[in-house]
DNA sequence: GTAGGTGGGTCTGAAATCTGGACCCACCAT
DNA sequence: ATGGTGGGTCCAGATTTCAGACCCACCTAC
């Protein structure tokens, strides 16, 4: 008889993009990096300005507090109250904010265009462009090969 | 008597990035995205390399189809067969997908680095920098500011 | 011909999550 | 004492997710 059941037919890749989803990615904690990139620091403030429940705000700030992308200060004793400041690692999560913003700019703006714009501080309207580090060449998504290291 | 119950604090801001969340602000939303980038276009497929539920992965495909990230097309009829194509929104999704797996790849790989490579046609490794289109600086996050257009 | 495999799904029921709204508590100003 | 702010928590119901089974048309090997 013998008939061996494997079954794990599932290989889920192992990546970084999956991984980065993992912490950031969903709807409400990349919003909550949003606000925290536009200046507003705190829970009523980005619960007001996402439109987030306040529990899932609530949810989305302890994990990515957890996850060492946001910090948590305390401004106040007395009442007891905190901000919420980007660590390194949530700074650098600024890509990944101005390529989802650029993308919706293009694709899903209304007729009055873009409804934030972000000026660099070489005064022009700041249009994120992705280079090669290595040759500082534009990157398309038909000149990039992957390669297996694993 | 009269009191007015206004309640309506909550203003969600209107922002491309949101917007551009509805759409694919979902793990596996982006997963089968990325498989796609990966040149993997069937169903079965992605439903392996990402480890999503066939079901989810159905519907996201739907969806991704529904709002123009993704094409489906058969390629054969007799049984109808079907792979999925990046449309030209979807190709400029690339620039999100790479910093995501840059950030992943910095702040999330384990000891043995990040487990998948991606070179550029220029021969070195893809590290992902976002620059100013109109300068050519790399763009830092300190050095914008939103400007409020309405 | 029949057993098994592939491709692209759908169905099902339990489990997890999301959501809006109410509530809470400490403090401050009027 | 009344009301507002700030930062939450609690709840119950709706929605989604998930794993796993199932399905159907085809193809190939035995």
């Amino acid at each position: 008889m013998l008939t061996v059941m494997v079954s794990a037919t599932a290989q889920p890749r192992e990546c970084s993009i999956a991984r980065t989803l993992e912490v950031v990615g969903e709807k409400w904690a990349l919003l909550a990096v949003r606000e925290v990139f536009l200046g507003n620091r705190r829970f009523d403030e980005m619960v007001r300005k996402t439109g987030a429940p306040r529990d899932t705000m609530a949810t989305r700030l302890r994990a990515l507090v957890g996850s060492g992308i946001l910090e948590r200060r305390p401004y106040s004793e007395h009442p007891a109250r905190f901000e919420y400041y980007l660590t390194d690692a949530g700074r650098d999560l600024y890509p990944v904010v101005l390529t989802l913003m650029s993308w919706g700019d293009r694709y899903l703006a209304g007729q009055d265009g873009p409804p934030l714009r972000i000026e660099h501080r070489c005064g022009h309207r700041l249009g994120a462009q992705l280079v090669c580090e290595a040759c500082g060449e534009p990157v398309r998504a038909g000149e990039t090969r992957p390669v297996r290291t694993r």
